[in-house]
RNA sequence: GCGAGCGUGGCGGAAUAGGUAGACGCACUGGACUUAAAAUCCAGUGACCAUAUUGGUCGUGGGGGUUCAAGUCCCCCCGCUCGUACCA
């Protein structure tokens, strides 16, 4: 027999699909389509284990939908503008498109020895000016509508990038890739208005079925949409006002001090009149900016000599604080304080000994308990309130709301945590932004005709800053509305730009407008999608937002870009370490009698916890070492069977070697008899041996079909593995007997195909079929199987399983209890008559005595 | 702090709608083959007791409850993981 030999039989596979254009997909009214995509990779060099899981797992769906009869589309492309390009450039001198387009090729090539079902006639990278030429189209379109506008705000900058951050790209106040500490800045950039849709984007969470509870939650609170009322504050002596938002207008009457964020308009001001309160106030943005990842930061006001008027109660004055606690970029960036009802306030209050007023009571018409201890934030209802008194908060809330539109101090408002989105990055490696700068016409769009508005090439960029701004041959052209001299925006967009709306470019990657509406009708929306959790509210929510306005500018007739998402865990491994602390590569090191040595010293190394494979902790396991000692198909099919997609799973070498012994298994399986003769045919059984290998293919189908609808791939093998063994155990003594072996063996293939693709084509031909099994339907259960007239009936005695006894379906309740109450092994239980009998139809019987 | 999720053998994990807990695999143990090892094959494998069975007790983080019956439902508590963080 021909031993199991991966290398050979993948590239045979991989070239017989690539030649027959096998997956490759055009559009086809007369076919339910299925759009399955994962999220297309950065081309970083290499590809890694997440994104073997990743493809995997969408390869799997893509495969298991076109056995079912769909046209399915499945592209694959690359993220290729970002920072890591221009990194590598800095570092090694070397052209970030060079670099990236030789990335691309390498990780190409590895993709492809996975054996994953792309139509890669589909490809596209996002670097090239052919793709990024739509994007600077779809920008001045936004700009035209309104979406997108410039602005001079304060933004999050980095660095260590140079750059601007979107807030989103802020995590606990440090730059997502770079890690540093996030400076305040005020600067002018490019914004594009999602805030617009942050209404539509909160509603139609609710429409996203079938996406991971936990993501909506994320966008929800990123959303953060929130009721109350804008309030203004008057202060008399400036003739100026304070405006804030509050979710509790009800508190107003226990208001006892107003504080405005350093960052806020009136401060400036301030500042000037006051050269105290400048004074004090670089203390507090030290502390703002420098300690604001350590836990909490001490709350710090700077008491103003300004007073503002309580909207209710003329006579009563209010101080004003510049608190640091206070978010510029959150409401107004002002607030009013009520200590007694606001935990923050009332924190504040007692540091700087303000008045603390009780205006919400547990129990109505109950006096003030005057020392309280913490602020009281539930329900109740409003005392020392004036009009207020009495009601309870959501009435209160009502009234005061009312009281102030009549007064016009203020009026009801829904505010949104969300922001618009800054797209300026100040990086040569991204989309220029078309725009051009003239000092007679003002903003101008490049026009339609000039665009692309390609990257300069050949750029130093060892120099700090923005290396476009440094291009003054890029930098000059001409206005293309007075033809005068005029400066092309120097900044690039936010690489999250591009990925906005790759998936609707795939549908017709090679039109002349970005979107071929006929084509995007017929595949969007995206079926399945298959990322990391990571971009629960990044990437996911911006590709919501693009869709939405796209829609609106009728560009594409979409409202939801992704109709089921699926987000996969992380792959973990061991983490070791020398006794030096240094972190070693599980490739250097070998076991010995439980203990772990270097390869190359044989020193001893200590194993730690296992944790995400990660560059830094080096326990990281190259896929392509492993494709190639395994072969794709083991390493496709170890990683779907320990662990359910969504959760974190461990990559051990030992189910890797499990994994291959599988397929070794399998490979003997096919090849230890010759079917080439042996018809492919649906016959009956004639003895109980038919009738059980029968069932199990049956059984098989049925719940490898429903754990393949779940995601729930690991079971999906499990019960391939289950039919594996009884195929195993099968003895084939007559003809009939082995056309029943190959009927089964059969459709064991085409359950497996989706997850090892190159041995169940080999197999496939090896059992003398002549057409790819590619295209091999997937195979139906005979529903005359489940019919077993009898059944394995559990006794129970008190909810206790005691015996079994086999039973014919067709008796009724009182054959049957006759039966059990005789059953020998029940016999001795009933030593008094049993008080009830409980019987589930042949399910279980349950004794009470 | 807030929000979400999870907790089942030595390990990864199964268990439709409350109905035989531990499927499938990994690891381990014993046996066969071998001069030997590896590989492979066969058998066993939740804990404890036992007259060693085809017997029994306990057992799904802990405590209580509902039910004929609870991993699953309800209440309280503990632990872990993730997300988020002055959101007014």
């Amino acid at each position: 027999m021909i031993s199991y030999n991966p290398s050979k039989i993948e590239k045979k596979w991989q070239k017989y699909w690539a030649e027959k254009n096998i997956f490759a997909s055009e559009v086809d009214k007369k076919q339910k389509k299925f759009y399955v995509l994962e999220m297309f990779p950065y081309p970083s060099g290499d590809i890694h284990m997440g994104h073997v899981r990743n493809y995997t797992l969408g390869d799997l769906v893509a495969r298991y939908k076109r056995a079912n009869g769909y046209n399915v589309l499945h592209p694959m492309g690359w993220d290729s503008f970002g920072l890591p390009a221009e990194n590598a450039a800095i570092e090694n001198n070397v052209d970030p498109k060079y670099w990236t387009e030789k990335n691309i090729k390498n990780m190409k090539n590895q993709l492809k020895k996975m054996g994953l079902s792309y139509d890669w006639k589909r490809e596209i990278s996002t670097c090239d000016a052919d793709y990024y030429k739509h994007e600077q189209k779809i920008f001045i379109d936004f700009y035209k509508n309104g979406l997108a506008y410039q602005k001079e705000t304060i933004v999050n900058w980095d660095p260590v990038e140079e750059t601007v951050l979107a807030n989103e790209q802020v995590i606990d106040g440090k730059g997502w890739r770079s890690d540093a500490i996030v400076e305040k800045k005020r600067m002018k950039g490019w914004f594009l208005k999602i805030t617009e849709f942050a209404e539509d984007l909160l509603k139609d969470i609710n429409n996203l079925k079938n996406w991971p509870e936990k993501v909506k939650l994320m966008q929800k609170n990123w959303i953060g949409k929130s009721f109350g009322a804008h309030i203004d504050f008057h202060i008399k002596e400036i003739n100026d006002k304070i405006t804030v938002f509050s979710t509790r207008p009800d508190t107003l009457f226990g208001a006892s001090f107003i504080a405005i964020s350093p960052q806020h308009r009136l401060v400036e001001k301030l500042k000037n009149d006051y050269p105290e309160i400048e004074k004090a106030l670089t203390k507090l943005e030290f502390k703002n900016t420098n300690e604001q990842n350590l836990d909490r930061i001490e709350k710090i006001g700077i008491l103003t000599p300004l007073k503002a008027s309580h909207p209710f109660e003329k006579n009563k004055l209010i101080s004003i604080f510049i608190a640091n606690f206070v978010l510029i970029d959150y409401g107004t960036g002002a607030v009013f304080g009520c200590p007694a009802h606001d935990q923050r306030d009332f924190d504040f209050a007692k540091k700087y000994n303000l008045e603390i007023i009780e205006v919400v009571s547990k129990e109505k018409n109950k006096r003030i308990r005057n020392n309280l201890t913490c602020a009281y934030a539930e329900d109740g209802y409003l005392i020392n309130s004036g009009f207020l008194n009495g009601l309870t908060v959501n009435e209160a809330k009502e009234v005061s709301i009312k009281k102030l539109e009549e007064l016009n101090l203020g009026s009801r408002s829904i505010n949104y945590r969300l922001k618009d989105w800054g797209v300026s990055r100040q990086r040569y490696w991204g989309c220029p932004i078309p725009i051009i700068y003239c000092k007679a016409c003002g903003i101008q769009t490049v026009p339609e005709k000039d665009l692309p508005v390609k990257l300069p090439e050949k750029v130093d960029l060892q120099k700090s800053g923005n290396p476009l701004s440094k291009q003054s041959d890029w930098i000059n052209v001409k206005c293309p509305k007075c033809s005068g001299n005029a400066k092309r925006e120097t900044d690039t967009f936010d690489t999250f730009f591009e990925s906005s709306w790759y998936f609707a470019r795939f549908t017709d990657p090679q039109h002349n407008d970005a979107i071929n509406k006929k084509n995007a009708d017929y595949w969007l929306p995206v079926d399945q999608y298959i990322g990391g959790i990571e971009h629960a509210v990044l990437h996911l929510l911006y590709s919501r937002f693009f869709i939405k306005a796209m829609n609106k500018l009728k560009l594409i007739n979409l409202n939801e870009p992704f109709t089921s998402l699926q987000t996969q865990g992380m792959i973990c491994h061991q983490t070791y370490k020398n006794s030096n602390n240094e972190w070693q590569f599980p490739k250097d090191i070998i076991k010995e009698n439980d203990k772990f040595f270097s390869i190359k010293d044989k020193s001893k190394v200590y194993p730690g916890r296992i944790e995400k494979m990660s560059k830094s902790k080096k326990n990281v396991i190259d896929p392509t070492t492993i494709i190639d000692k395994f072969g794709s198909d083991t390493a496709r099919f170890f990683i779907l069977s320990d662990s359910p997609p969504q959760r974190d799973m461990e990559w051990t070498d030992e189910g890797v070697e499990g994994a291959s012994r599988f397929l070794k298994k399998v490979w003997q399986l096919i090849n230890a008899d010759n079917y080439v003769n042996i018809p492919y045919q649906k016959i009956r059984h004639s003895d109980q041996s038919d009738f059980n290998i029968l069932l199990c293919t049956y059984k098989t189908i049925k719940y490898v079909t429903q754990a393949i609808d779940n995601f729930h791939f690991n079971l999906a093998i499990a019960n391939i593995r289950i039919l594996f063994n009884e195929l195993n155990m099968y003895k084939v003594r007559t003809k009939n007997n082995r056309i029943i072996k190959k009927y089964c063996i059969s459709n064991f293939l085409i359950l497996l195909n989706p997850i090892c693709p190159h041995m169940c084509e080999e197999s496939w031909e090896i059992l003398g079929n002549q057409q790819s099994i590619s295209f091999s339907p997937w195979p139906k259960v005979d529903l005359e199987y489940f019919n077993e007239n009898q059944v394995i009936l559990p006794i129970q005695i008190n909810g206790k399983r005691r015996s079994e006894v086999k039973i014919s379906k067709s008796l009724n309740k009182k054959e049957i209890e006759k039966l059990v109450l005789n059953h020998q092994a029940i016999t001795k239980f009933l030593v008094q008559p049993p008080k009830k009998i409980i019987y589930v139809p042949n399910k279980i019987i349950n004794i009470v005595i």
